[in-house]
DNA sequence: TACATTAATCGTATTATTACAATTAAGTAA
DNA sequence: TTACTTAATTGTAATAATACGATTAATGTA
């Protein structure tokens, strides 16, 4: 009905599809990617560097705060973002464990 | 306007957020994570397997196929599938190279 | 041929997501 | 205080995603 069925799943398999979704949109890959590259706090100047709107911004940093991948922090008129490198190892280690993964048997297809 | 818009973002990040989407979903996890168990090509156990109706596993199968990282094959009156070990190898790449990322500096939040 | 099996597709309802203009809230500066 | 700056929130519209019943298409079997 349009709800994703969580409760059928395993823990394990909720928090990957999670992790994966807050990744999934291209705008937040580049809010983590800018993150990254000036290796620092960024204080609002994510709305100039990505071609959104403001609101829009906002909105995908909320997403992005709501998985813990990012902090921010009020200073003066301005607010900073940086990665909270713990979520972010958690999130490598979750991810590296699902994708590494792989078929040994070319027994298919 | 509901649409995003991916014509503003590089093409990595258009691809991160594309192969981020497909595994962002727990009912695709647990496809992926079965076929894994497995080893070998699935026919049609999928939905006894996972507790949703057929039609959305079709759906959620279709969503994996889009993307490359499974494949089916016609079995008679069932179609078997597998992952497709060359993408998954691909999209792994390009998570890991995502994934690896820190930050050097901790002069922030 | 007729019947059964399997999976894709269609139709539809519901919820989620994306985007932006406008407003609000909070801090700074005059 | 008043004006300015910055970012969150609100309101709203449009598109996407999720789920399932019903149907269809394709194949195998009696």
């Amino acid at each position: 009905m349009g709800l994703s069925k969580t409760e059928i799943f395993t823990d394990q398999e909720n928090e990957i599809a999670v992790l994966a979704r807050a990744i999934g949109h291209p705008a937040r890959v580049a809010i983590l990617q800018h993150l990254f590259k000036i290796d620092a706090c960024v204080c609002g100047d994510l709305v100039n560097e990505i071609g959104l709107a403001q609101a829009t911004i906002s909105q995908h940093l909320k997403e992005l705060k709501k998985v813990g991948l990012i902090k921010g922090s009020v200073e003066g008129t301005s607010v900073c973002y940086c990665i909270d490198s713990e979520k972010w190892a958690k999130m490598k280690a979750i991810m590296f464990d699902f994708l590494e993964q792989d078929i040994s048997s070319k027994t298919c297809c």
